[in-house]
DNA sequence: AATTCGGGGCT
DNA sequence: AGCCCAGAATT
């Protein structure tokens, strides 16, 4: 038996049971794919059933608000998906009359679909003969060929994409891909893989030379910035003053609370000297205020401090405004803000 | 070719 | 603390 004849063996017989697998509805599995960028299934499965129920059809999706899916998506992280998908929503319903198109090259070309979600939507919904590679499929690879070539260089990329295309199994593309993402995340663990059970262990590379550990090689970490974020809670006790974020930073369009972003960490009592809180008022008193909180990010570090202030602005800055206490729900903000918003106003 | 974009779980 | 997760868009 091949590579993909055992791999396919292997997940007929262990393979979760996971909802996306039971349709071949475009629709769903491009929610389900965009949901598990970067994601864990875990993470992503009560957001699926989330988006799933409240929109059935990619029209219904097209028909919501911004803020709405943004609302949706809160707490999942990389909110582009959330916007792109609302952008590619429509451009669906405009252009393919809302049915979703099943072709690689139709879905390569829409926002938010790169080559390893163009190859599993067409597989997975058409059984059109495309390999995904995902981290998962990097992994697997890398270790049962013995590849020592950087999987995040532009080289490596293309290599790993060609020996995934050579591997695929023409006949049955969707198991075949199905198979080798699952086995990636259930057998062949980034850490501790459970090579004493695995079906292809004798051809594996790294089994042999003893290297799983090493494989797959990845070029440097990220550098992480840190920075350092007060936030002011200014309410009356009915209402609330909100900022909403503008684009060309994190959390794109979300909302949150006025903020003054220092390059270092600064007390509240030294913060309230600072010329910047002038946007405040001229005399400004400090009710209460939190510890700092660390807000750890891939990129970024972000030290939060929330500060009440007992006195309402008199001028508001562009992108501010007072909501209800009560639609403070309605709103897509940062889960750390909307955590302490909800732990400050008890709801 | 390098950087940016979240949040959480595991080690 | 560091790594990874069914990646893609932007610079």
């Amino acid at each position: 038996m091949n590579f993909s004849a055992e791999l396919i063996n292997w997940y007929n017989d262990n393979k979760r049971d996971l909802p996306w697998r039971k349709t071949t509805d475009a629709y769903v599995i491009w929610l389900s794919e965009i949901i598990l960028q970067q994601t864990r299934v875990e993470q992503g499965m009560p957001y699926f059933y989330r988006f799933a129920e409240k929109y059935p059809t990619v029209t219904a999706f097209a028909a919501a608000a911004e803020d709405e899916i943004l609302r949706l998506w809160q707490g999942l992280g990389y909110y582009s998906r959330g916007r792109n998908m609302l952008k590619t929503a429509r451009l669906v319903v405009e252009k393919y009359d809302g049915t979703f198109p099943v072709k690689y090259t139709d879905l390569i070309q829409l926002t938010g679909i790169g080559e390893y979600t163009a190859a599993a939507i067409s597989s997975f919904s058409a059984n059109e003969a495309r390999a995904v590679v995902d981290g998962n499929v990097y992994r697997v690879l890398a270790r049962y060929f013995g590849i020592d070539e950087p999987i995040n260089s532009p080289k490596g990329k293309k290599m790993f994409q060609q020996i995934a295309d050579d591997m695929l199994d023409r006949h049955r593309p969707a198991t075949h891909n199905q198979a080798m993402m699952e086995f990636g995340a259930m057998l062949c663990k980034p850490k501790n893989p459970a090579c004493g059970i695995c079906p292809v262990r004798t051809g594996c590379v790294a089994f042999k030379t003893n290297a799983t550990t090493h494989l797959p090689v990845k070029l440097k970490t990220v550098k992480v910035r840190k920075r350092y974020f007060n936030y002011m809670l200014i309410s009356d006790g009915e209402k609330v003053l909100m900022n909403k974020r503008g684009d060309g930073d994190i959390w794109a369009n979300m909302y949150d609370l006025p903020l003054i972003e220092t390059s270092e960490l600064i007390e509240p009592v030294e913060l309230l000297q600072m010329p910047e809180m002038k946007i405040f008022g001229k005399n400004i008193t400090l009710k209460d205020n939190t510890a700092v909180i660390k807000h750890v990010l891939t990129h970024q570090h972000i030290f939060m401090r929330f500060l009440v202030l007992k006195d309402l602005p008199e001028k508001l800055q562009q992108n501010w405004f007072f909501t209800g206490i009560d639609d403070l729900k309605n709103l897509a903000m940062p889960q750390r803000v909307f955590i302490f918003i909800k732990y400050f106003f008890n709801f």
